[in-house]
RNA sequence: GGACCUAUAGCCUAGCCUGGAUAGGGCGUCGGACUUCUAAUCCGAAAGUCGCAGGUUCGAAUCCUGCUAGGUCCGCCA
């Protein structure tokens, strides 16, 4: 089987062009606007100023060189630009043969070993005294779509969560439960039901300043391992976790591993003094322990252990750092968190490093939600739940179902409203870059139409139906001259792009990539679907058709797949 | 005061890493297309000083410098 994509056009070009390595050429190989009828174009600029002759009469040149094959069956120069154009043949043989592979084809042909990592991914690491809110969605679908991603393309990966579940956070909503929760047992979701002491908390704190000394009490008697105070603690973050574990479920996320802050808190102390007796950190008057990094890493100094020999917060991340080493011995090391802590990622690496813990760390950052009134607070309540925008958006899909298909049962529709409505969730996140913020507008974010994930179902659904309703045999055994309509030229075009967009994406960590590689093939899609009946008297013609479907069908639900996304059938 | 991020039509956004063909999409607006495989769709139109000013270059939304605006961070909090 023969896989034609931007480096086989490079090694064809390659031989004429002694000035450039192969890899020069593949990545100078640029996908032509869209109005002109080739796969791919070699700008000659490059080439023009190392042979100091003008690029229109290179391309022109190479126009005479290079010889038309079977699988290269154009070569144009237009102006500077050399056009090529693959035989459309050999890219839906690929999808057709390789099917759910298509994407990673070149790994699979090439049998590819090498480049397999070991990566685990941390995310979201949830504060266990609230709901998970929208920014905690977008963490999730980040990090869980990353996995998938990397996942596709042969790596090991490890998805792991830690729980932010001690701090002066989770006492204060201890004390609220305390003073006004009579011992009751959660009415609602757990975790919302924890949520609600947090803010009552916050309301009382307003007006009353000593629960803040009250609170410092609980986390005191905390420390000491107060019996009564770890048993409220126990039960309150077990509810927490509970209801996170719902959300989780909803979501499709699941971890190899759970950390605990409570468990690692202490820890990495050892690892400082450690560092303390290298020199590669300082002691101040009053004993506390801090590590200057301005030289080396342009960074204010951070401070390690406090003057009282406690921890600090870094600290566990230092060590949790040696212990993801140790129980997953990984090759990278991904944390999926919000942007708000860039600088705290900096330290973190930066004092790694100096320790002489030379790992491969990526802090995955992405932008904050906020809203038309601004920040997102959840100390005062001014937060977008994220059971209640799943919840929401389950619910505009049903009312969109039942117009749609009042007839069929009641649990179809709501099996349907569930896919479509998280797809449309999952994609409104997920298609845009992750490092921007976004104002989250409650009455207007969630559509069906247009760059939506159901758009992109319905491209799925629509092709399911005609291959449904067609009932011939799909295969690759087909007259290739009657796909020549302007429309499945394109398409078959876009189809080519497929497995370069999956490894831009997992080169660079962007998942929109992925979605917006889908919005431009299915509003080709669309665009085909209108000009071109499939089902037909013609039945050449329609089995050449089914063919060149059935690939797009493929290639929507990888896409999809990877980004957390189900595929309906009928919608 | 310092560090980082962002700025592209009324609104949202892709492209920026790696400079290259007329800056792509979507929402909204206006006009058109359902007796034909699902109209959650398609076709067409209007709408842009790519924040501003310099610089580099044959060529800049893209690279460099300065500025402006917005966001985030700079704690012996987490």
């Amino acid at each position: 089987m023969k896989f034609i994509d931007k480096k086989t056009i490079a090694e064809i070009l390659v031989e004429h062009l002694s000035d450039l390595r192969t890899e020069e050429i593949e990545a100078l190989l640029e996908i032509p606007p869209s109005e002109i009828d080739f796969t791919y174009a070699f700008p000659c600029f490059k080439i023009a100023k190392l042979k100091k002759k003008s690029p229109d009469i290179i391309a022109k040149e190479l126009e005479n060189e290079v010889k038309h094959t079977k699988f290269l069956v154009d070569v144009e120069a237009i102006g500077p630009y050399l056009n090529l154009k693959i035989n459309p043949k050999y890219i839906l043989d690929c999808i057709f043969e390789y099917k759910d592979d298509y994407g990673r084809i070149r790994d699979v042909i090439e049998k590819r070993k090498k480049g397999k990592l070991r990566i685990v991914i941390e995310y979201p690491s949830p504060n266990t005294n609230k709901p998970l809110h929208f920014g905690h969605i977008r963490n999730i679908l980040l990090g869980k779509s990353l996995s998938n991603l990397l996942e596709y393309k042969g790596h090991d990966v490890f998805q792991v969560n830690l729980y932010n579940n001690r701090g002066i956070h989770i006492c204060k909503s201890m004390l609220a439960y305390k003073k006004w929760g009579n011992n009751k047992e959660p009415d609602k979701k757990s975790d919302h039901f924890v949520g609600d002491f947090y803010v009552k908390y916050s309301e009382m704190a307003k007006k009353d300043e000593h629960l803040e000394e009250e609170a410092y009490k609980i986390l005191r008697s905390w420390e000491s391992g107060d019996e009564e105070t770890l048993n409220l603690w126990k039960k309150m973050n077990n509810w927490a976790i509970e209801g996170f574990k719902d959300t989780f479920k909803k979501l499709d996320i699941s971890f190899d591993k759970e950390y605990f802050e409570s468990d690692l808190y202490l820890k990495g102390k050892e690892i400082i003094l450690e560092g303390l007796r290298n020199n590669k950190f300082e002691k101040a008057e009053d004993g506390a322990i801090f590590v200057r990094l301005k030289e080396r890493y342009n960074l204010p100094d951070k401070f390690l252990i406090r003057s009282d020999g406690t921890s600090i917060y870094i600290t566990q991340d230092i060590y949790l750092a040696y212990k993801k080493k140790e129980d997953y011995n990984y090759d990278r090391s991904i944390y999926v968190v919000a942007d708000e802590q860039n600088q705290h990622f900096k330290w973190l690496f930066a004092i790694l490093d100096l320790l002489g813990f030379k790992e491969d760390n990526y802090h995955l950052s992405y932008g904050m939600i906020s809203l038309p009134s601004g920040k997102m607070k959840s100390r005062e309540g001014t937060v977008v739940d994220g059971d209640d925008v799943i919840e929401e958006v389950e619910n505009l899909a049903l009312i969109e179902v039942n117009k749609r298909y009042p007839n069929i049962s009641e649990s179809e529709k709501l099996r349907r409203a569930k896919i479509i409505g998280l797809a449309a969730v999952k994609f409104y996140i997920l298609k845009y870059s992750a490092t921007k913020g976004f104002v989250f507008k409650p009455d207007e974010s969630i559509s069906f139409e247009g760059e939506t994930g159901p758009y992109i179902q319905y491209c799925y659904a629509r092709i399911a139906s005609i291959i449904l309703k067609s009932g011939i045999e799909i295969s690759n055994d087909i007259n290739w001259d009657l796909l020549n309509h302007e429309h499945e030229l394109f398409l078959m075009k876009q189809l080519a792009y497929f497995p370069e967009f999956i490894d831009s994406a997992e080169k660079t960590y962007n998942i929109h990539l992925i979605a917006q590689y889908l919005l431009t093939l299915c509003q080709v899609f669309n665009s085909f679907y209108s000009s071109c009946q499939v089902i037909s008297d013609n039945r050449e013609l329609e089995k050449a058709r089914l063919l060149l479907i059935k690939c797009v069908q493929i290639v929507i639900k990888i896409g999809l797949n990877i980004l957390g996304i189900e595929t309906l059938d009928k919608m």
